[in-house]
DNA sequence: GACTTTATACCAACCGGTTGGTATGTGCTG
DNA sequence: CAGCACATACCAACCGGTTGGTATAAAGTC
């Protein structure tokens, strides 16, 4: 069997996700994440060139990750791209539950804001994860617009891009307050907002 | 003429302002604070007995400063509490024209982001700016909901949540685009929201 | 198929610079 | 001359990154 990638270097992969989750992207030294992979920094400086390349790495494993997650999810098989997109909303809304803070924020939304201006190869390794998966939202949209509000004055990708923007900030709402239950609350509003769009086309 | 608070001290904090803003608070070194306000390092221990106390500290500088800016603003003077609420919404769109990210950005979503986990005093001293903010926006919304939509489902709280979870989510899309336009997008579709809120209650 | 070469995958020790923080000095004000 | 408001000098710990090295295995050579 082989996995493509050395178990090495996806422990440090993984050993980063959470770490930099848990305490952003600068407070997490070299030397904690080997600590952490049970790996020694020469593996680390054998794997990345640097710890900005990990950033840059770390983004893609998230992306990979996560967008299987999502692929996977069962809003999907929803006929109807309104419903899948729903389903979508209440899906994310789902994956806040029981879950700590660190265990389901999004590892772009926070490194990004931390890297956004001292480090163009993250902030862009940020965007394309961030605006990939919004892509993904835009194509359940547009579906759905397709069907049910052809005439509607907003764009999909608007609509896409603002869905991300609602989850981020309640990510930050949520850290604020030490509590998940905020963020819920602001994805509920996001849903019933969407559905007001659809139930509004369809009055015209 | 007693401004209450020293210069030296004054100094230190909008510095603090403006390099955590572009930087983050991890990144930002207090000998680069120092030297970015003129300062030495023995005035800054003098005002500030740490690094976490300075932060605490420019949470409520930011807190007041922010407060004085919408407390100023038109939208105040509207007579219909509705339009005062979407004066807010047009007003923090406004913000952000002809604006750096670094200059728009909230320094409370910031911090946050990167300390909730390792630090409960900033934690909760952007939570209390976050909030505060929040609640004066409620206030708006309380009585906007008390003319226009008096039997709502929704709460005035979580409404008001929901613009600031919005605008902090609407600015880690611009740092990641590297782009403000996106954020001013995403806060047109928030107000669409309110309006079709205020819209659907009428009909009722 | 024995022998050499080269590349890969790691490791422990170390490096110069920076970090947050301190200890001590100094000038100015009442 | 007491005390506040700073300035200077310094420190141990930690930072990202480099060093010189070893063990293993694949690849080329005769």
């Amino acid at each position: 069997m082989d996995t493509g990638t050395p178990l090495v270097k996806t422990k440090l992969l993984g050993a980063a996700l959470a770490l930099v989750r848990q305490n952003g992207f600068n407070a997490t030294s070299i030397d904690e994440l080997c600590r952490a992979a049970g790996v020694t920094k020469g593996a680390f400086f054998h794997y990345f060139s640097s710890k900005e390349a990990l950033a840059v790495s770390a983004t893609q494993f998230w992306t990979e990750m996560t967008g299987q997650v999502f692929a996977q999810a069962e809003y999907n098989l929803f006929e109807d791209p309104l419903d899948q997109l729903i389903g979508y909303i209440d899906f994310r809304a789902q994956i806040l539950q029981g879950r700590s803070l660190a265990e389901c924020t999004c590892l772009l939304g926070t490194m990004v804001q931390e890297k956004y201006d001292s480090s163009s190869l993250i902030r862009e390794a940020c965007a394309i994860g961030i605006f990939k998966h919004a892509d993904d939202v835009e194509k359940i949209i547009r579906a759905a617009k397709a069907k049910h509000a052809p005439l509607a004055s907003w764009t999909s990708e608007s609509l896409a891009l603002h869905t991300q923007a609602v989850i981020q900030g309640a990510f930050i709402l949520a850290k604020a307050k030490n509590d998940v239950a905020v963020a819920a609350d602001s994805i509920r509003h996001l849903r019933r907002y969407i559905e007001l769009l659809f139930h509004h086309a369809r009055e015209d």
